[in-house]
DNA sequence: TGCGTGGTCAATAATTTATGCTTCGACGCA
DNA sequence: TGCGTCGAAGCATAAATTATTGACCACGCA
């Protein structure tokens, strides 16, 4: 059993969740990142009454998220307050410990920043290392590699492609599912497919994932931390979260906590020996001859 | 009745009161002072075990110092703690920075956004906020926008064009020379060309600014802060700061340092006012319509 | 010695939390 | 469409924790 959902911001915790959960936790995730400062005085019983549910749904709550049990949330969001964690949005600079720019630009930027940092922190806690490990093992095994992901989807997959290429991985990216239906009919059991899709919702996907699985194939979806079909369908799952209420703002964070992720595993597979970064000196070399003169 | 202990950190109220407390209380008072970190895992009986004194001691204690009751006394010590407060005496990390990793992963992933975190700040310096504010406004009042990156810059330049499109921006994006130097054949002034160069050396580059340039198109240069030929035929140019010894490392922080400042850019068009927003909010509409029935 | 006071504890009442069981609805699959 | 499975939510209840009560003891003082 987890002890403890580490020692990091409960409330980042539960922003991270957040998506992933029922209406009813998202209503007590939602009052807890709101009215945190509240929370001293109920008891599991009080805040189901004050939403509207009952207390034993509190209290699986508290459990689901690793905690042992309603008071133990509470002790920790209390925590998490008084470091000043979370809960006000970009607030009190808390933690980095960065200078607070002089100028818009500047300001506008750091902003940013601190918004991707979170979302990566947050990804970070929903992703299990031991499905890391898992994933990037696969991958390292893998005869072949076939990547998918459409629309905005496309770009991390095609930057990951290439990443792996240069690691001496065969590696097929498609931005269509046509063209990926005609190429996944030459896989085999090693081999790997990894689907990117912000929502999961699309079927086409879903059926791609199917029709690999029949073949033995691994897959992994990539995708937000939602309920979602894709994941469903596949053997491991990549999860980001990445929250800002400005529509505009979103995907960029989105992107950012993915492409992060991506590099983990990067590293991973490098620093796995096997000479992969002998392959990658050798590649970026021939790269360079091509080039340059 | 005195609601609660005021503000004051509980463990000084503690430490206060000591002096003037019976054998028992100060028994508690000196646990509580040493040992508050173990309390999180104490319920009142068994820290009255630990302590071999009944359980009411431990109450009548809390009470007595103006607490609601014991949970009431603990979570007001987990405040204190987290807030780094009394205690330790030695004041520990000097309430800066963030704690370490535990396992593994986290200490690599902390790491590596560490790195990023660095290129980030460097990259932001080394670029005037004169000259972003000047390129968003090209691009802003653009006809057409042309961007190009071979190998890996293709893809930020794949992201940036896919987002550029969707605030209606007409966006012309090509992998290759060849393609580039017969679609920019339809350049005109208002035009500009984005070329994205990590290294700034290709000479094909070159020769299509140089064309573009003719056509009295507004060149953009794309690429790490070394004197490099792109940069020289360039209108204006983005610069990137970006390093590691380790050669596997370097091009994912060149790649976030870039991502970020494309994405600033991308922020300060959608906050030119115009209706960007709405432009892409119908876009967004849209592209959901696509994807989800 | 006898009395009042303050402190402690064991027993128990009250409250709070955790769990088992049931129902309901969503979803995948045939 | 219908069926089976699964998870989510609530109710009832068991378990635990916490708060209170009253008895007991030690001590100071008249």
């Amino acid at each position: 059993m987890e002890a403890r959902p580490s020692t990091m911001s409960p409330l980042l915790k539960i922003r991270a969740e957040r998506d992933q959960m029922s209406a009813i936790e998202r209503r007590i995730a939602d009052f807890l990142l709101e009215e945190a400062h509240l929370l001293r005085d109920y008891s599991s019983q009080q805040l189901a009454n004050a939403l509207k549910i009952s207390q034993s749904s509190v209290v699986k709550f508290s459990q689901k998220l690793g905690f042992k049990g309603y008071p133990d949330l509470k002790y920790s969001i209390g925590e998490a307050i008084a470091r000043g964690d979370g809960a006000d949005g970009n607030g009190g600079n808390g933690g980095g410990g960065e200078p607070v720019g002089e100028d818009a630009h500047s300001a506008l930027a750091e902003n940013l920043w601190y918004i991707k940092t979170r979302a990566e922190q947050e990804t970070r806690l929903i992703n299990p290392s031991t499905g890391i490990d898992a994933i990037a093992g696969v991958i390292g095994k893998a005869g072949k590699v076939f990547m998918i992901g459409l629309g905005e989807d496309g770009i991390p997959a095609r930057a990951f492609a290439m990443r792996l290429s240069m690691l001496d991985i065969l590696t097929v990216h498609h931005f269509d599912t046509v063209l990926m239906t005609a190429s996944i009919a030459t896989a085999t059991k090693n081999d790997v497919l990894l689907v990117f899709s912000e929502h999961g919702q699309q079927t086409n996907l879903c059926k791609i994932s199917r029709q690999f699985r029949e073949r033995q194939g691994n897959v992994i979806s990539v995708t937000r931390h939602s309920a979602n079909p894709l994941r469903a369908h596949a053997d491991h799952s990549l999860l980001v979260s990445a929250h800002d209420e400005r529509a505009h703002i979103e995907p960029l964070i989105y992107q950012s906590a993915l492409r992060h992720l991506l590099d983990m595993i990067f590293v991973l597979l490098c620093e796995s020996g096997k000479g992969r970064l002998g392959q990658l000196e050798s590649n970026l070399d021939r790269i360079r001859n091509l080039m340059e003169p």
